[in-house]
DNA sequence: TATGAATGAGTCTTCATTCAT
DNA sequence: AATGAATGAAGACTCATTCAT
């Protein structure tokens, strides 16, 4: 079999392109991968259903290459702020701020979140891009720890779990709502653990 | 139509049906509910597809029994800890104690963890187990520490990201092996964050 | 393969069987032939799927055995009349009974007479029993009326016309309800057109 | 999910769903709706199995749009027959022409016939297409007679019954062959019997 | 005799992918 | 480059019938 995946050269063919990706990969952030066919996506994109084996190889392309091109804002959207400045007094207010961000980002793309992770957990190209991304993420808040005089002290570790923390919070916060649990003291404990992590930077 | 059901009566027959959820639940485990098919089930369970209808409503079915029968084991083994009495200045130990049982028990059952996981975050009916229990797990975790003098001092709070830490450094030493990281120091650190988090009790 | 349907000997057995039947032409009535299945007919009459095909060689079997056995209370319930003495002046009346209890059996067992009409026009065997029993109702009509003193011209042929109007009738007035239409006037049509086709006989 | 039924646009896709239909009402007609899979429907349609459920929703569907299309042909030809002007004397002349022409109807589409009447009794959406169309013909008929100066006296009722009585012929003609009936005699009987329920108009 | 467990061929239906135009 | 028609393998599920006990 030929390998005959073209690369779009002209601008409405990229554009198409683009449109299959966008269409596919919201679709699939809806309903999950197994119940999004391609016909559907194909008509959320106005386009044929055989035009997107020209840009495609398969289904799959389509989740893969939309995760690329869209999952950092829905995961990591703090990947795009660099060159953050802030005196260590400061530093509840900046953990508040993130934990703010993150929360809104997740109740905005609240299923697809739950979609997208679910394939991280049953996909390897979309572990490989998660985890990557993970990665990528430590290791921009290791320098902006850095940067602003923190000392290099077991601090991947620190981050990740630092990033876990935030991370539980908001996952918390925005699905189960477990009735029980006030999220003022559970952010404020966060804090104040992320804040223990740290003890020897900000004394 | 007739209620095809059945519950089995004949001791073979019972033993038949348990034999189906283990085929099912494991391969599901392993490759994933979408990639799973009735015919692979029925033949690992060495059965006819035909009676996995007679004691099934469906695929889907097989699934949430098999979670029901095998979930606790691979989620929440600690659940069968009870009754456990320690001493304040040992809290360190029996942290150490935990986080091995659950990595040991990760790590054998690693893919089924990410598949199912995979359908927590996309089917709602895993989800509800899975959420169910974790409460229960946070609970249960509640009443030793009470049990053990801790003061109930936001405790639902505290005893919840105590364990997603302690999730979160399990998961990170069974799949990532991020190159960098040291999970000794990785190991501390969470430790350390926990004491922090109950510091009022542990003084 | 041997035929081991076996002709039960016991009574109890032979109740056994009664009762399969009974359960099986009934729901058969009901639902339909295809929409019926053995499992549905064994739990209905109390007894184990198995036990079905000792008496019966199929389900079919138990149609046709259910058909010789109720089908002439469905649709031949005249056939049991015999030996009717009347009055030429009273025709009228007779034929307003025979008319009035043809309706109010088709009334009794409305769906019954829908799914056996529907394989008399589908299946061979049912067919068969049909037109067997329809001839011999006509039979049994025309000794009637011969021994009535009517005379044998083309008593055939007038009977089968009779029989298919009063038969038109019912059916119109069990099932369609045409809302236009005068039943009262349907009737004396009806009746009207039967002496017609006898006024040689009642002049 | 997606509405998947297509209406085609190409030309040859059109021929392909008409050939679909047709081949499906056909084996329906032949072997009855049960006794037919969409395996063989394709195969006759000489179509893939995927086609047939891209133009129809299921095999059901192929049954009502079968029946649409071609039922009227099968069982109301007459309905085409419009602005029919005859003479009362030749009233006689008129119903022979509807009964050899219901009868030839009859002999052509034997078991379409007996298939569909089967569903009739057993289907609420074949069961409704019938009766609607008999009701067309009754005014079609009722129609037929006052523009030839038959007064408006009970007219429906005498137009269904004449129906019957014509219905009915025609299928002992056709399937029964009752040995000891003469056709002719019937025949005139029943032209007889509706001169009869027109007396007042043709006197 | 009787049970109900077990079989497996058969049915409808879906859908990723390819083909003809 | 584009369309949408077409393919056919694969899957879930049913059910008449047979089998083991």
């Amino acid at each position: 079999m030929i390998d005959n995946i073209r690369e779009p050269r002209q601008q409405r063919a990229i554009e198409k392109k683009e449109k299959i990706i966008e269409a596919g990969f919201n679709l699939i952030c809806e309903n999950g991968y197994y119940n999004t066919n391609t016909a559907e996506i194909a008509k959320k994109a106005s386009v044929s259903t055989g035009i997107v084996y020209q840009y495609f190889k398969d289904k799959y392309d389509i989740l893969i290459l939309g995760l690329e091109k869209y999952g950092d804002d829905i995961f990591f959207p703090m990947l795009k702020t660099k060159d953050v400045k802030f005196d260590k007094k400061d530093f509840d207010k900046l953990l508040k701020q993130m934990i703010n961000h993150y929360i809104s980002n997740h109740k905005v793309s609240n299923t697809a979140h739950e979609e997208i992770m679910a394939m991280v957990h049953s996909d390897k190209r979309v572990a490989e891009y998660y985890y990557k991304r993970e990665l990528e993420m430590t290791n921009s808040l290791k320098e902006i720890l850095l940067s602003n005089g923190f000392i290099d002290d077991n601090l991947s570790e620190k981050v990740h779990i630092m990033m876990g923390l935030i991370d539980n919070l908001c996952h918390e916060v925005t699905y189960h709502k477990h009735s029980d649990m006030n999220y003022n003291i559970m952010e404020n404990l966060v804090i104040d653990s992320i804040k223990n992590l740290f003890k020897n930077d900000l004394d």
